[in-house]
DNA sequence: CATGAATGAGAGTTCATTCAT
DNA sequence: GATGAATGAACTCTCATTCAT
């Protein structure tokens, strides 16, 4: 997956220098899941192995980090999105589905914290282009596969469904993760999310407007 | 609504009191929805035109603003749902499921920013007993209306029902509020998550499960 | 043992104002010797059961009440020694001597941190007339005992020698109850200080003084 | 001698480093005896003239200022008493006695408050094993010489006579300078605690213990 | 380029004291 | 007189960031 820092100070060409940058985000996921927000820059440097100077030198602010981390979750989830909903000709759509949502419970379970930082954080980042690239290309591959079974699903607003269908396993996943309800916890998100889906996919589309709201 | 501030120093007896504690809280809503956890709690006192030690006298420490105001929107959430889910004869299921969900989206709308940093700090204030109460209460309210529409869902596991209707619908709500996407945003939230609940409470229940994930 | 607080606001004429007056010093003893200086108004007065506005009715600040504390003890250790020292006819000046440093030692047991904090706060507390009296009170209870027994002591210089006894005992006393030593504590500090001031009262007074210092 | 500070965050392993901790002690020392343990720590970085950030680089919080001084102090005292004990072969033992009693009030006079500050905090500050390192030194080096002059002083117990002669110059020394008395002050106490350990030390140890005490 | 000592604005919190009730 | 809510100056300590070495 090739990477790059929000905003480097100095773009790492060397093979020295990616590696300083991979040590010192191996470094900020650890003590971001650890600490949270509360998580200092030196603990961080601490961590890497690396003086705090140099880690100023590839990420000129402490959100830099967070970016960054946001920018590799971001792409690490659509690239399982997007290889979990390749056509394979032989799983059901219902399948594909819940093969992609299962990828995506299982990125999330490894930092949970520092994955609710992220995705709670997000509005206050600098948003780098990567990072709504990865967006639209889920975004795209939903809708791709939407239409590959449009037979089965009868859905017309390809792009609203898509972005509800992404949302609905995103929120559901960051919910029962971090904030498990003893009904609704990490072993059956995945089915939950998935049967969400399914239902929100396969409903009758044509009803009545309520009367009186 | 009775309310109690979290693990009060001194609890407010008098009239005075439970004035401070309310100026207090209003003015914690403004400051932590302007600047997220950066507020300062001598700006939240100079806002509601208090000292800081009078801040102080009635919250131990800065996250017990936090647990205060969490509870009170958790109890805020709970009270419209129950109100919402109250039978009435008079409506479909579907239009007494997008009644509750808009009260959701409303209460929902006012402080997002405040929301989503209650939401990111959960875990780790101390929870008071009123919050899970409240959740009980919900959970149960929700459970009461999937009975009394038995008829129509055909759902077996009530309990697990409940927890992921619920989920799903704070979910998508604070998703689409707090980082909301072209296709579904504030607008059309609503709408999104009363059709994925309808959907998910009218698919088919019985269904062999996936072969080879 | 009548009392006088330093600078009292209102001279506590009544019963229930003596009461309250010495309700709370009695809960400034208990918590100046709990946490030292550290100790708040508000902790006595709670301790005391006393509003914090009536114990600056009765003591205008903080130091204040140390003040009235130290005169209590300078006045007891005064009546001790006064006591102690009052001729018997039965006993030798050795005898008499220790029963004195036994008192003495007994009441420094009682509130050591608190004898510590008075002991050394004392320059910068206002000295009120009652403390210098008993001071005087007590060089002059000593010198007339060194007088009664001058056929075995041949002490030449009274009131320095008294001044030197008594600071001998006091600070030994101090310095074993409050900073002991495997081999100066508790325990044998009445003997040591009674050996090193019976040392001192009967070496021989003349001497050469020293040469080269 | 060579100076350790207590618990340092970040051991001093450069040439500035040790400079900024010597002006910080430096500037402690000032500011402590003006203001005793009112003294800040805003106060103290600056009269060393360096960031409040840097003090708490090299002191974790306000009491290790204290515990480093006040080994500083420890270790001062011990070399004089070691030095000044050392045999001379052309000193009498009172003068030898003398000499060392010289030193320790010397030291004393420079800063009497912060002296007293030290010797009240004592006990609640964390003792590093220089402390108690440089006390057993002086101990050790008084029963040297007691044990040199045997022949004059016919003391038994060493270990315990050395601990009362040390105390009774320590607590002399401090009393005579802290609260001194019209007759016991700075100009005599040396001679005070020299005859009153010269007593002590000539005095019959022989003795049978008091009766009815 | 790397280092890590130095910086200092500003955070959270305390507590002696006042004064309206 | 008694009460205790209110006050706010002042404190200790943190941590993102810089820059001389």
């Amino acid at each position: 997956m090739s990477f790059q820092p929000a905003l480097p100070r100095k773009s790492p060409r060397q093979k020295r220098s990616l590696e300083t940058v991979d040590v010192i985000l191996e470094g900020a996921t650890r003590i971001f899941e650890a600490h949270g927000h509360e998580a200092t820059t030196n603990q961080i440097a601490d961590l890497a192995g690396v003086s705090i100077g140099s880690l100023y030198q590839y990420f000129p602010h402490k959100d830099a980090l967070l970016t960054a981390l946001h920018e590799r979750h971001v792409e690490e989830v659509a690239a399982a999105v997007s290889r979990a909903l390749e056509p394979t000709g032989r799983l059901s759509w219902q399948d594909e589905l819940r093969r992609a949502v299962k990828e995506v419970v299982d990125i999330h379970g490894h930092q949970p914290r520092l994955q609710r930082l992220l995705h709670l954080e997000k509005p206050w980042l600098e948003r780098p282009a990567v990072e709504s690239q990865a967006t639209q290309r889920m975004l795209a591959d939903t809708r791709r596969w939407l239409q590959r079974h449009r037979g089965c699903l009868a859905v017309s607003d390809d792009a609203c469904v898509a972005a509800t269908v992404l949302r609905m396993v995103e929120s559901l996943v960051h919910a029962a993760l971090l904030d498990p309800l003893p009904t609704l916890n990490q072993n059956n998100v995945a089915l939950a999310a998935s049967e969400s889906v399914e239902g929100y996919l396969t409903m009758p589309r044509c009803r009545a407007q309520p009367a009186d709201l």
